[in-house]
DNA sequence: TGTACATCAGTGAACGCGCGTTCACTGATGTAC
DNA sequence: TGTACATCAGTGAACGCGCGTTCACTGATGTAC
């Protein structure tokens, strides 16, 4: 026995969130239907409900790992130290790679986002309300943000999640051109700096 | 006789084309069929194709009369006199206020430009660009940004519409409850500014 | 260790249904004379 | 103005197909003794 039987469901489990991953690459969660997605993954169509209850069952767990490898990122921009190098710099770098890495996540999150089953949409509402709130607490321990009120705080942070988010899209969109992404990246460092100019002059006047 | 055959063919296509903003609202063009449509309109499946090849080709008909509608909104924005108002405050409101007059046109290309058929979301695509462009060459047109390169020019613009559709998006999103809308109306207020205070304070580092 | 029983991931037939598209058609509207 | 013919938006039957879901099942893995 090289394999036990929770180890070959987990394995199928897993096959069935990839395959569904993969397949609603080119349209979208409610394009796709449980047929395809067990044929996909060579299990008979009925097998899929020992996973799932339904599709947007299978959507919400997508949605909860997503935010698992978003959730690193952030982690990763967040213990990059600012006083060694540039915090625009690598903070584009780290999106850039993430957005490789983790592409068919983005890409699920940016799509399903705006044209999934309605209780996907709210819970990645949710979880980007959340990165937003952790992004405006992590700005206050900023220095020169003292003065600032936390509904500023809150503006800028989703001023710049939506930077991210206009970001992840486009890089989506280069599909791997080095010299679109290139591109892509050049206008994100500069948009950031931009904002943060705004930012700390903001400071000052407030 | 009170109507033409003529007329009462583009009164047909004209429900088609309603219908379906109507009916993709809560998923997606890609979830929809033909026969749905047909139904909703009162005519028979088959009709369907004296007016459009597909639900793809009626998309890229939407697509092109809600930019109709997007464009108007813009050339309002730029019309309207900045010595005489506040350019963030006009802005937000026309932005607000066409939200509201063309709700269905906006929620369509929130959703189809990142989950429509490929050939909606290049027709989208192709049009954020146009208008990113445009607001480039109005932006190029205002004091303080005549040493401005044009590529500073097409960042800056490209991060003002990404904060507008992530604005529109939010009205959306608050569907019509006045608290909520007023806020995501003053967020959109404040990041334009915090915005333009980068753009002013860029100018002279520039 | 060996046996008897329980669990449960995956099977396969069946169901009623909505799908896109084909085709030959109807009958009101429009046009030529 | 009246007649004969053309146009064409909409009809309705038919097709093969994939859909989600039900149900009773199989047989390998796991457990209790």
């Amino acid at each position: 026995m090289t394999e036990t039987r929770v180890e070959r469901k987990e394995r199928t489990r897993r096959a069935l969130l990839d395959a569904t991953l993969a397949l609603c690459e080119d349209s979208s969660l409610v394009a796709l239907s449980l047929r395809q997605v067990a044929k996909e993954v060579g299990i008979v169509p009925t097998a899929f409900y020992r996973h799932f209850d339904s599709l947007e069952d299978l959507g919400l767990a997508l949605v909860d790992e997503s935010f698992v490898s978003l959730r690193a990122m952030l982690r990763e921009v967040r213990s990059s130290d600012p006083t060694f190098r540039d915090i625009v710099d690598g903070s584009v770098d780290i999106l850039v790679t993430h957005v490789h890495q983790q592409r068919q996540h983005f890409e699920f999150i940016v799509r399903e986002r705006a044209a999934g089953p309605l209780s996907v949409r709210e819970a990645i509402r949710h979880q980007v309300e959340l990165a937003e709130r952790e992004l405006a607490t992590d700005l206050a321990r900023m220095p020169g943000t003292e003065p600032w009120s936390a509904s500023d705080l809150r503006v800028l942070s989703s001023l710049i999640v939506g930077a991210m988010v206009s970001t992840a899209e486009a890089i989506l969109v280069a599909a791997g051109r080095l010299d679109l992404e290139k591109e892509v990246a050049e206008t994100a460092r500069t948009q950031l700096r931009m904002v943060l100019v705004g930012a700390l002059n903001w400071t000052s006047r407030a």
